[in-house]
DNA sequence: TTGAAAGCGCTAACAA
DNA sequence: TTGTTAGCGCTTTCAA
């Protein structure tokens, strides 16, 4: 492998001219740079990245800590991770997977300097790692809010808002049982971050109108949607609408909203673009804009890294729209 | 952060001991290691991994190479990936995630030497990335099998040998038209390396009975597997059993079976245990043991990092089960 | 069993 | 506009 010392001598130059001109981090006169540029490229010199990361303590690599867990739905995060990687790449940053069962990692990927950032999904309300997470040099975006987020910078829908939404948007079309389907009781159990938020928008809103919430756990499967609409009814016998926040229940909340005769306005889905598309009906929708918000916890990281910005709290208000089958 | 002088100096002892002592690669006295590890303890010292990486030309970390597309099924993929990921950290290594749709970042990660070796899903049976991939230093482990693997190591489940026990496990059964529902048409295009094997497979199998392959690609979803199995059987009026190697297309697949009136032996599902054990209907099933791949791949490429050993190509035998419904 | 010291390849302060 | 050089924090050879 060609070293910066290749290229200097290549090049008739000395290092820290090839080290300036690839950096641009002072001017330098365009004979030199071209003669340089032809050098990095005869040779196809790449810096060792090591060396770069000794000399500058910067990696320029990020740190996703991403659950792999089967209880979340696998293609929402999958979502979350590909908007993490590509527009990463867009700011010239590679990205570290660490999957949380192993709590040791970032630790020492931290501590080891292996990475500029970290970016951590699937947050709970009192997550555990936080204490971790404030500790460290770097700074760190949550995809998700906790309960006191202190100085590490949040992005995430605004789920408090999806749930006030959903039950006013039904309310004002004059449905006044709206039951919830959230997700597994796994996930609820965890008080995974998005979950208690929605659920206490939702119940919130209710309240305001004076209204209980009806609310139920699904499994992420057809039977889990079949079994959970059942549940609700079986209380609740007037139960006359429902929002779903669970894409793996949504066939089977489908199905049996449409053998209890319920109308295509009985349904109010939460979930990706994809997901949603794919429904056999149509009904009213709020969008979970997954990439887009893991594009977003790239650029808040970078902006405090590259900018010194302090951290910040940016929750995305959601839009309801109708989902119409394309026939 | 603590560095090894600060431990050294702790320890009252030179920074080569530290090393030593820590790396294990000579003997050192239980009175100093315990000094030592004393010192690191106090100063929670963790080694720099941009110097580790600097002097001694390794850095515990390997690149996973991975399609973050939707065409192929989600599911599938992260099975793939927690498997690498779960057991690169088994062998203390770290995954650097790279996405196919940066072609130029292998190159830059692998020649600015951010990794060991280099894992790479989702081989094309003619990978253009295969002549980047021999000339690397690093080892490079794929998963799936080209066309020539040349020097490169591969491991997958033998999908030729999935095609071929499918169909004889079916003519056994006393059927003679036998169909297949491959993945998406874009896959096929791409030739995807499990595909086309697959399709080998049950191709030749059924001409060694002469009899002709009856096969149509469908998109993932459930739609995708109703049109599937209605083209096959307005082609094929006497379709009498189906090969499906389709996750997402499995459950129109079945509703399409059971609407034509055909019984629970007409199926054939190829797919991860997951999906399959979520199936209404019992079914005979061959699995496809992605997390198991994944570890195996790591395993393989840490073989050769360690042992110096060489390339090598590991299909596993595919195991024809059947899955039954619980209630 | 331990230590001294020469790098590894780069960045950036200092000097010209 | 360019060059010299002192580190960055480790590993590993050589020497004791």
């Amino acid at each position: 492998m060609a070293t910066i010392e290749d290229v200097a001598r290549a090049a008739g130059v000395s290092v820290s001219t090839v080290s300036y001109a690839l950096s641009g981090k002072r001017p330098i006169s365009v004979a030199t740079r071209e003669r340089i540029q032809r050098a990095v490229r005869e040779l196809d010199y790449r810096p060792h990245a090591g060396a770069r990361a000794l000399a500058s303590s910067r990696t320029d690599v990020l740190a996703l800590v991403a659950p792999l867990r089967v209880d979340v739905n696998v293609p929402v995060i999958l979502q979350f991770v590909a908007g993490v990687v590509t527009r990463a790449r867009t700011h010239h940053k590679d990205v570290l997977l660490l999957t949380n069962d192993d709590p040791s990692s970032l630790d020492r990927v931290v501590a080891g300097s292996m990475v500029d950032a970290v970016v951590v999904m699937d947050i709970e309300t009192d997550d555990p790692r936080l204490p971790e997470l404030r500790a460290m040099k770097q700074p760190a975006v949550l995809i998700g809010l906790p309960g006191d987020p202190g100085p590490l910078s949040c992005v995430d829908l605004d789920f408090a808002a999806v749930g006030r939404t959903a039950v006013q948007h039904l309310l004002a079309a004059g449905r006044r049982r709206i039951g919830l389907v959230g997700p597994t009781p796994v996930v609820r159990a965890r008080h995974t971050s998005f979950a208690d938020r929605l659920l206490h928008g939702y119940a919130d809103a209710l309240a305001e109108a004076g209204l209980e919430p009806l609310e139920t756990a699904a499994e992420g499967t057809r039977r889990g949607g079949i079994t959970a609409v059942a549940e609700l009814l079986e209380r609740h016998p007037d139960l006359d609408a429902v929002v779903v926040h669970n894409e793996g229940a949504l066939p089977g909340v489908i199905e049996a909203l449409r053998e209890g005769g319920h109308d295509d306005r009985a349904l109010l889905a939460v979930g990706p673009a994809d997901v949603v598309a794919a429904l056999p009906v149509d009904c009213d929708w709020i969008e979970i804009p997954a990439a887009r918000i893991g594009e977003l916890a790239v650029d808040m990281v970078v902006d405090r890294l590259e900018d010194g910005r302090g951290p910040e709290v940016r929750l995305l208000p959601p839009t309801l729209a109708r989902h119409r089958v394309t026939p």
